[in-house]
DNA sequence: AATGGGGATGCAAAGGTTTTCATTTCTTGA
DNA sequence: TCAAGAAATGAAAACCTTTGCATCCCCATT
């Protein structure tokens, strides 16, 4: 308990050397079954814990993880969706004895592009969430500390984990046909950011497996915050050949122009059907019940925390980059155009 | 950039000893213009930087802060409320080099009632976040560690932030009373939480001094969830004397009230008015607007950061105790019985 | 009784830093 | 030119571990 309870009192009040202390709290090297008795009657009544500090520098581990979010940690912790992740990330550090030092990107790089921690060996390996430039990701790219791209990016040659948003989007569209739509859009952010690329992607594919014409106007994205999208999205609802669903990027989007819809007048989904991302907590009770796309966000943390575990025991095995399956949740905002 | 990059490197290009250029680095000692050039070039060309273990171990100090949450991360996470508290830290952490070590209470805990990495020396000093039990809190207690309990209890002896849950609940009275209303009752869970019982008695008080009759009906708590309080609510609302006003602990707990009241045929405000408390994001568009307490969330982690670096810095400092003042914002869920 | 072997234990180095204190070098005034 | 004082530099210890290797002891086999 004291402050300087330190390998050396232990072995001094058991009477042998620190490097039998060792031995017997690592299990390691041979040691007598007497000596083992008395040294650890010795670390009970000491209260000892071997110091951190001292085993890391020895070692050259630090039992630390680096979780790195961006733009900052108080951003993610914004979401919901990052909240199971964590779940994940959790149960899977919990028997490793391997601890998460938090950043937020922005906070913690000062001079160079990575934060400082990692060059200065706080950490064994790192964890990116969130929609990184590639900029940044390419600086870490080049740092030889195990690095896992979470829901982040797969493109670069690190492992990584996200959800496999082009299948899901191929699915929805096919949902959506087969409930008889012919006019569908896709509402999405113009912004850097894999997944929601890697979702027009499988959007726009879904439309041609369908037989569906995909064009520049298939997706209306916006730089801006979500009026402008529906801005576009209203003007469109007026033209001559107006759409008859709209898949959005994610399910905060797809429940905000869901109010703006109704407000205007549309009723959903009897006008206008609706599929979102993400399947958030509030999705399940929005009016009415969004039909959307449910990823294991749990299991993204254990495939991240797992993947970087691996990486820092085995630094040549090969890069792994996982696409988690998805599941769609069908509820009751699309309407089945076919039984009229 | 080498792996083997240490002060050693640096002194050996540099031609001097490896305590001169720990000098230059930290800026301590006396190190002529020109050896301090040449320590510089070195460092900047190897991309030195100088080992977090090894000065760890000699200054005794990890620029480590244990953030733990109760009970586990992801719990955490999924309430907004402390997404800003989050930027309070971040903030405040920005500028001392100081890194959050992130744990959840039933991940970290294995043998002993506190997290190992504490006794390990892996931080400098801990946050606890969340309402933990008190057995809990008081094993910490016992611990040299400084240590801020954040948004948790102020009950114990150590540094605390807190929000004034009192006074906002006398407030919250007086602006009921002020617009006509006798009646009033109070929803709370009934658990071991220092915050809601705060609350609870500031709500009591709020009607002695308000001249009303504050007695055992005057809160209705509820071990289990929602559904079980709004069952005793809607009895009371069928009783003799119906209260014209609810206060609940929290806005979720006035959203859901909210909804079922709506569902049930009751219309707030007209008919029944209501008063939440923490200005949750949702709340100010909620139908109708939820009249709340809005508490400086960031402020609560500046604050907690601050004290737990202060504590770190002076360990024989006064206890600190705040309860961070709170702001009642009125919104539309609040009807004036007099205007009538 | 001598030799060999195996199990138990300890010594000392290494890991990267900071810091104290001694030593060297420089400057300046007589 | 010398001495003294100030400024610059370096050697070594300390922080706490782990671990390779040497040592020691004891028992069994020949």
């Amino acid at each position: 308990m004291s402050d300087s309870t330190s390998i050396f009192s232990v072995a001094k009040r058991a009477n042998c050397s620190i490097a039998t202390v060792s031995n017997v709290i690592n299990g390691k090297g041979r040691v007598g079954a007497n000596t083992r008795k008395t040294v650890l009657k010795a670390v009970r009544e000491l209260g000892y814990q071997p110091n951190s500090m001292g085993r890391s520098l020895r070692m050259r581990r630090t039992e630390t993880l680096g979780l790195l979010f961006y733009p900052s940690c108080a951003q993610i912790f914004r979401n919901p969706f990052y909240a199971e992740v964590m779940e994940g990330l959790e149960e899977t550090l919990l028997n490793t004895g391997y601890h998460l030092l938090l950043a937020g990107y922005e906070a913690s790089v000062r001079s160079s592009e990575v934060p400082d921690f990692v060059q200065r060996g706080k950490v064994d390996g790192m964890i990116l969430m969130g929609a990184f430039p590639g900029k940044i990701i390419h600086s870490f790219c080049e740092l030889s500390t195990p690095l896992v791209l979470l829901d982040s990016n797969a493109e670069w040659p690190v492992d990584s984990v996200v959800s496999d948003g082009f299948s899901a989007e191929v699915k929805i569209v096919s949902h959506l046909v087969e409930n008889g739509h012919k006019e569908i859009v896709m509402l999405a952010y113009n912004m850097e950011d894999y997944n929601i690329d890697l979702r027009i992607k499988g959007f726009l594919a879904g439309l041609e497996k369908n037989g569906l014409r995909a064009n520049a106007s298939s997706v209306i994205h916006h730089a801006l915050a979500h009026e402008e999208i529906y801005t576009c999205l209203k003007a469109r609802l007026n033209s001559p050949n107006p759409p008859t669903a709209i898949v959005t990027v994610n399910d905060t989007l797809a429940i905000v122009t869901e109010e703006w819809l109704k407000k205007d007048g549309f009723r959903v989904p009897d006008q206008i059907s609706i599929v979102g991302y993400d399947d958030d907590p509030f999705s399940a009770n929005a009016n009415p019940p969004l039909s959307t796309v449910r990823v294991n966000k749990k299991k993204l943390g254990e495939a991240g925390a797992d993947l970087v575990l691996k990486r820092i025991e085995t630094p040549d095995r090969p890069i792994a980059k996982l696409a988690l399956p998805t599941e769609l949740v069908i509820r009751k905002s699309v309407r089945n155009l076919a039984a009229r």
